[in-house]
DNA sequence: AGCAGATTTCGCAAAATTGCTAAAGAATTT
DNA sequence: AAATTCTTTAGCAATTTTGCGAAATCTGCT
């Protein structure tokens, strides 16, 4: 996951805030799937593989690629994701996709 | 939206139901936000452009492309859905791509 | 500082999606 | 049933995404 504005820190603000909150500490975890929602897809990716406690290259050889195609999907700049790709990613973490047109404004509360 | 069986008659299943229970029965319109959820990505915007009460053409004029995009996209057997276009199609409607990663085997129920 | 592991970036080829036109097929209206 | 509107299909070009390897950058550890 790359950060927007610095370089190439993987000390960016996603990075610190997983691991001051979340790694080690399974209680917190359960948060995440609230924050989720509102984040960007490259964002869903990069937790959701830090939650199946994954490296860019474990992740790839799930899906049937490379690091580089992990690390493409998760900067936040990137925005040509497919469903496809993401199906095989859900799909490598036992996950599926689920996707809803909402009003643009609001935002719906998950259960 | 194609049938999976059939070749061509738009007097499918969805076409069928959509007049049957929907056409100019508001009451009738919120169920299908519960439905939808569990549908595929093409059956969503069937029922999204039907809500808008939209032909292709005019979908297609808003979004920027042609009816045989449109028409594309619609079909069932279609699996090669970009996020890109996912949120063109929810821009010109005045909607938003919620995305996440769920569970493989449950459904979330949505509030 | 040095080392090993992890991530990012670059460049190009391959594959897939979109753009578009025209024509055929189907549904609706008159 | 003829006319009109709507949708599907086909083919090909243009654009975009994926695939992939190698080098560069960054992190964590000793």
């Amino acid at each position: 996951m790359k950060n927007i504005r610095k370089r190439n820190p993987s000390s960016d603000a996603a990075e610190i805030i997983h691991r001051r909150y979340y790694e080690g500490r399974p209680q917190r975890l359960a948060e995440l799937a609230e924050a989720e929602a509102n984040d960007t897809v490259a964002r869903k990716i990069y937790e959701l593989r830090k939650r199946a406690d994954l490296t860019q290259e474990q992740l790839a050889k799930l899906v049937g690629t490379t690091t580089s195609v992990i690390s493409r999907l998760e900067d936040a700049d990137y925005e040509g994701h497919s469903l496809a790709m993401l199906r095989r990613i859900a799909k490598a973490l036992n996950k599926r996709v689920e996707l809803r047109f909402v009003n643009a404004s609001r935002r719906t509360k998950v259960a």
